[in-house]
DNA sequence: ATATTTTAAGACAAAAGAGTCTCAATAACC
DNA sequence: GGTTATTGAGACTCTTTTGTCTTAAAATAT
């Protein structure tokens, strides 16, 4: 598995509040409605991501979280080193402490190539850029739907 | 992590085979040993890489695990296919089930796209070609030491 | 002040991955 | 046959990841 499933929520997350990046607050729990991930999960991951000033949030009514960019783009690569870290653009692909070109393994040279290219993806894409192709293909950030569901916010109000 | 440690130890241990090719069997106590894997570990990963037919068995003295070729070269892809399974080049990474062309997610592209860099990687590269590489310049396939210290045999019997 | 809505923090449980141990099966050698 | 060297198979433990639950803290509204 390249990301855990953790970095998986907190993309997810992510792009969900690109979609709706008008400084307003969205409580974890309608995201965790919205993207069929465990409230208590969900906010422990983006405690992480508030931690590391990615996120802003804000306790009480009208309360939540969002994206604390100051207008400024943020590659996916921010989200996946907050919480996995940089392992997986760093480590060995054979597990060997300390393998780098001064002291390679043999796939060391290979593998460094093949890493640049996740890691440019990573640095490259960004949320809002995603967030705006979503929207405007109806692509998917759940197992049911396109990016419509998530802006119907009264279903959950039956009265 | 791009590969489970299982798969790690078995790449490891397949290209420690590769240099050995002869046609002799290759204890996996010294192959364990060697490689400073857990010998148990490891006996459990041949295991399913001789299950899949990467790899022969013999049991008993002058036994142990050789590389089932017939000649043929043996792709990286293999064996990580053998222990990890497909996941990795398959997978959406955001998680959605069913992702693919036809109701990607908005990153779906652009993953497919890394992700064929790491397929490629894995069918092009062989074990053999990274054995002779090892060998010729004596690279690390343990946490010490070059390839050259795989083949001193004697140094754990010291009567 | 009290009740309500929200995040924060941490204990706890379940599941998966990693690693250990024991015993059985097979083959060689004496 | 009996002993030794080896893989095979399965139970078991330990650790990490994933997920749940409870309580506290903060902000708002009445």
């Amino acid at each position: 598995m390249l990301l855990s499933k953790s970095c998986v929520y907190g993309l997810r997350a992510s792009l969900f509040l690109a979609t709706r990046d008008n400084g307003e607050y969205v409580p974890i729990r309608k995201m965790s409605d919205k993207l069929e991930i465990s409230f208590h999960f969900l906010t422990k991951i983006l405690q992480q991501l508030t931690a590391e000033g990615i996120m802003e949030s804000f306790k009480g009514p009208n309360g939540g979280i969002r994206l604390n960019r100051n207008g400024a783009e943020v590659p996916l690569m921010d989200i996946v080193l907050a919480i996995d870290g940089s392992q997986l653009l760093t480590e060995c692909a054979l597990g060997l402490p300390g393998c780098g070109t001064k002291n390679p393994c043999p796939l060391h040279d290979k593998w460094a190539e093949t890493r640049d290219g996740i890691r440019e993806m990573l640095e490259e894409t960004t949320l809002t850029e995603l967030a705006e192709k979503g929207m405007e293909e109806n692509l998917r950030l759940t197992t049911d739907g396109g990016f419509d569901i998530l802006f119907n916010d009264h279903e959950d109000e039956p009265k």
